[in-house]
DNA sequence: TTGATTTTTGGAGTCACTCCAAGTTTACTA
DNA sequence: TAGTAAACTTGGAGTGACTCCAAAAATCAA
């Protein structure tokens, strides 16, 4: 997930000077990000969210309040930002063009878990936190709207409608959706059903119609 | 919808003195609360959700700024708040209990459509408020998150599962993303198909499996 | 009327965030 | 290698939402 107003976070081809991406400001620029980022997260770790203020941040970083707002426009973005966003979004459009669009995002959730692991503990603890904080909380409405967007997309590419038909957007709310509730409930149970296996559960419900039998005695713990 | 934090917006039964439901104190409450948020939608109308400050629409509403903040907990809440909200509740809870939840959501849908009628504008105006500021559409998420634990909750009755099963959740976040989405599209195109027929359409897309076909040419006006 | 209970209000303060101008650093060019 | 333009950092002076609190005003019950 990343930010919505990133305008001042991903580096700028369209500036004056040509910005070469493995240039010495981009890198130092890059690595400014992340080391505010870590230790604003750290310090929300320990202090809280709301009880950590962007001065005592931007102290704790070495920068000064202003500098910090060039970084991120809002306190929020600090924890929304996130490089795997980009990973994920490329995994998705390589998808052959083929392959219904269920069976991809089977396909892209277990590689993006695959690449997470080594993180999986970070991604859980920053996970937790959006879903403690009311303000960060909000801000997953724009994230989820923008992967339904990208969905959609994939759907009209594959079934030749258009990208706003009513029929194909409802279709990609309802498979974020799934998704969405089987990121949820992985970081509610702490990663423990991987996300993977939850992935594919959720998009069994969707494809058997949300049809829901009764009486299934949950399966408490596998 | 209605506020998350409604505190100190409903009538606290748990009061010293007991709340009488029809006293002068409660009307009189109710009757401000009103007319601020009346006033407050009409200058956000005027001038934009932004430029309107707290003090304006107290200044409007011929009361103080504190006054306004006992009313409402956060400028978004003026907007927030929803006399309807109860109503679709208790229509909705109110089903037999031997309906299929899906066939409930057509019925309360077909219910309230019918109510609205008169504040229709009014409703859409508020929608597309909502649809516009990026604070107000952030807090959409806890909407729909309370309104899927009311569909949780239900399904829970009518298939012996227990609320927090995952499937059930699912199921769940299936169908209110399917009326969410409708209900969408009936802002965005301004009530102009109705709210009933897109409901229906968008359960329809999730009792087929999301299987979306191909090469449909959308029906462009109707 | 009196006393208890609410409600309203003003004031002082915190914090996120904006705007801007001045100073500093970096990267390219001559 | 010096010079310069662009990019970056910073401080300062706001603005506006929101909190806390104590005093004043309105309401109600007896």
């Amino acid at each position: 997930m990343a930010s919505a107003k990133t305008a001042p976070t991903l580096p700028s081809p369209a500036s004056g000077r040509e910005t070469k991406t493995g240039g010495l400001r981009e890198r130092k620029k890059q690595k400014t990000r992340e080391s505010i980022q870590r230790t604003a997260l750290r310090l929300f770790g320990k202090h809280g969210y709301e009880a950590t203020t962007v001065e005592q941040i931007a102290a704790a970083a070495e920068i000064s309040p202003s500098t910090f707002f060039n970084y991120f426009p809002t306190k929020e973005d600090v924890v929304l930002y996130d490089a795997y966003d980009p990973v994920a979004i490329r995994m998705f459009l390589e998808r052959p063009k083929d392959e219904p669009v269920n069976a991809g995002v089977r396909q892209v959730l277990e590689g993006l878990a695959a690449t997470f692991e080594r993180d999986e503990q970070m991604i859980l603890a920053r996970g937790r936190l959006f879903l403690e904080v009311p303000e960060l909380r909000a801000r997953i409405w724009d994230e989820v709207e923008r992967t339904q967007v990208l969905i959609a997309k994939l759907l009209a590419e594959r079934t030749g409608r258009r990208p706003d038909d009513f029929e194909l957007r409802v279709t990609a709310r309802v498979i974020i959706g799934a998704v969405f509730e089987a990121t949820l409930e992985w970081m509610r149970s702490n990663g423990r059903p991987g996300l993977v296996e939850l992935t594919n559960r959720a998009l069994d419900v969707v494809e058997s119609g949300a049809r829901l039998s009764a009486r299934v005695r949950k399966p408490r713990s596998r």
